[in-house]
RNA sequence: GUCUCAGUAGCUCAGUUGGAUAGAGCAACAGCCUUCUAAGCUGUGGGUCGGGGGUUCGAAUCCCUCCUGGGACGCCA
């Protein structure tokens, strides 16, 4: 089931060139070289090394004896310029010119260097954001909207069609608590002047209220059958809480430029849970137990999946259900992503067993993509308990921190308060994306909103640098990119006993690691959709800036003369276009200036 | 109690799927702007990789066990 990783890595990926290349050298498999192949602790060492371990075994010579005998083959290849034995290593040195030539050709006609195409005519639906209809929208479905909206990107890059569906919280027994407490205490001046605060707040109180008086969660469940079904005066008032919740969310993702294609609250699905029920008891798989309609999922050592409650109301597993069955039969989605927090896991398991007992193979295709939680003094947020960060306080403190900065730095800026907005929201996003999906993040309002260091801020600030200095050759948007090869070309084109020379003076070390950075850039979007982990894009373009800042820091770049001037805007377009790529497929906003 | 995820520098996190001397960022300290954006670059200090066993040429990485923390475990979502 594994996809062609990479399927187009050999355009690329020196790697495979090399190995096939070593292989005919002795004679043997170039798959196990691939995989052997590993870059060296220390740059100096050389580009790529082999570790002859594995074949000292086989051959049963030393380690170091054969590095020593295979150093002097391996010289041989065209794309590797010294191989040298260290130890039980041959260290390879590449041929910087070939390499980068064929990297910057890749690049600059995007012969899979930004996309690729293996998903071309399958859909991919991807549950993602999901925020809960009355509580505040908070640092926690953060999480879910970011890593879900950079999945669709990633998918669509590798041609997918991407459904991003909202599958909002708009239904359920916490809808009865709603009501009730409404009824009980609700103010509806204030609400309509403050919806979500003084809608969280019923909330709270009723949780608090609970513990004293358990009838009002009797009361409460009653409230939601009859909203259920279908109680004219409780769906307007259900009708009416969506409504204002709605429109804040709405200020939030606009703010975050989060599109969807669906947004299709669990209510959706209320018309079509009956025949998900009634096709169960056909394949007879429900089962009666204390009261209630489950699926027994013993022979899987998991515990029973609740259908139906005792009072004849549905559960949140019903609708899931019912909404992987609308994604699959009416949407024509063939592989069903889930971006949600990994406490719910469990429940996950049980939809997708249940989900396969029915017969769909496409349960097979359906994916929990978990994540931790974010936490805050250690323990995980909870609305019941008003422990929440909302994520609009934090989107407006990091704005305001980008409008001083750059009133501070960049005065004659124009769209100074569209850039703050960039930056500011950017800061928020890039934080929770380069942490691994499963982390628990520790919420600090400090490193969120911070600009310096390993932050979306210095990744944009990188990208306007690169975008000044092309703007100031005049070649900003023009692509330069396809000149390299002339420029490598014409430089190289000398008596091979200068050749030597005339690579160190197009590549000292500071930009050759800026190449080498750039053409990882593939493999590592390759692999984040392998593995569904956008953090992998968000490093691998921080080492990426990182090159460049020092490149650019150590190599004039305009005032360069002829080729070398020609080689450096052309790597400085690269880089340029391989971060706008992955701020685009991270969601972020790339500004030319800020 | 069972299942599950995690534990790496003072803090926040990486660690190339088992490889060479475990790396960044923040914080601290010291340098670098008459030169393409200093939101940057360079350097210094800082580690029993939670503990203990095992697997093998080789373990932060795989297995077992214990400790600590988070989370889940039928009428919430």
């Amino acid at each position: 089931m594994q996809q062609n990783k990479g399927a187009n890595q050999a355009v690329y990926g020196i790697k495979e060139w090399i190995a096939k290349e070593l292989a005919a050298q002795i004679d043997s498999e170039p798959n196990s070289f691939v995989e052997w192949l590993e870059t060296p602790p220390d740059p100096t060492l050389g580009d790529l090394a082999l570790p002859c371990f594995r074949l000292a075994k086989e051959q049963k010579k030393s380690p170091q004896s054969i590095a020593l005998t295979l150093a002097e083959k391996f010289a041989q290849t065209s794309i590797v310029r010294r191989a040298e034995a260290v130890g039980p290593y041959v260290n390879l040195h590449l041929n910087r010119a070939t390499a980068v030539r064929m990297w910057l050709d890749a690049l600059s006609a995007d012969r899979s260097f930004f996309t690729s195409t293996e998903g071309v005519g399958e859909i991919v639906a991807i549950d993602l954001s999901s925020p809960n209809i009355a509580k505040p929208f908070s640092m926690g479905h953060l999480r879910s909207t970011i890593i879900g909206t950079a999945l669709a990107n990633l998918f669509e890059s590798a041609g997918y069609t991407a459904l991003r569906i909202n599958h909002l919280g708009d239904w359920g027994t916490q809808f009865g608590k709603m009501i009730v407490a409404y009824k009980r205490y609700g103010d509806p001046d204030l609400i309509r002047k403050n919806p979500i605060q003084e809608l969280n707040q019923l909330y709270v109180r009723f949780h608090e209220e609970e513990k004293n008086d358990p009838n009002l969660e009797i009361e409460a469940r009653a409230a939601f059958k009859q909203l259920e079904d279908g109680d004219p005066d409780a769906l307007a008032l259900w009708r009416w809480i969506v409504e204002v919740s709605l429109e804040e969310f709405n200020r939030t993702y606009e703010l975050l430029s989060t599109p969807f294609t669906h947004v299709l609250g669990e209510s959706f699905y209320n018309d079509k849970m009956a025949s998900v029920v009634e096709e169960l008891e056909a394949r007879h798989l429900l089962v009666e137990s204390e009261g209630a309609d489950v699926v027994l999922l013993d022979a899987f050592s998991l515990p029973p999946c609740l259908i139906r409650k005792s009072d004849g109301a549905t559960l949140y597993a019903t609708r899931d259900l019912a909404a992987a069955l609308y994604r699959h039969n009416v949407l024509g989605a063939t592989r069903l992503l889930y971006v949600v927090g990994g406490e719910q896991r469990l429940h996950f398991q049980q939809i997708f067993r249940v989900l396969s007992l029915m017969g769909y193979d496409f349960a097979a295709k359906c994916e929990h993509i978990a994540f931790g939680l974010m936490k805050i003094g250690g323990k995980k947020m909870s609305t019941r308990k008003g422990q929440v960060v909302r994520l609009q306080e934090v989107l407006d403190e990091a704005i305001r921190r980008a409008q001083i900065i750059i009133a501070e730095k960049s005065k004659d800026l124009p769209d100074a308060d569209e850039v703050a907005k960039a930056i500011g929201v950017g800061a928020v996003i890039f934080n929770d994306l380069k942490t691994h999906r499963l982390h628990d993040i520790e919420f600090s309002l400090e490193q969120a909103v911070a600009f310096d260091g390993e932050t979306g801020p210095y990744v944009q600030y990188t990208h306007a640098r690169a975008c000044s200095v092309l703007r100031k050759a005049e070649l900003l948007d023009t692509n330069v990119s396809p000149s390299v090869s002339v420029a490598i070309s014409s430089a190289l084109n000398l008596p091979s006993e200068i050749a030597e020379t005339a690579e160190q003076f197009l590549f000292d070390d500071a930009t050759w690691q800026l190449a080498k950075q750039i053409s990882l850039f593939p493999t590592l979007r390759q692999r984040a959709l392998n593995e569904s982990d956008p953090s992998l894009i968000a490093k691998q373009i921080l080492d990426i800036c990182q090159a460049f800042n020092r490149f650019y820091h150590d190599c004039p770049i305009l005032t360069a003369e002829s080729e070398l001037r020609t080689w450096r805007l052309a790597l400085t377009d690269a880089t340029r276009l391989t971060i706008r790529a992955a701020l685009q497929l991270l969601g972020i906003a790339y500004p030319a200036q800020i």
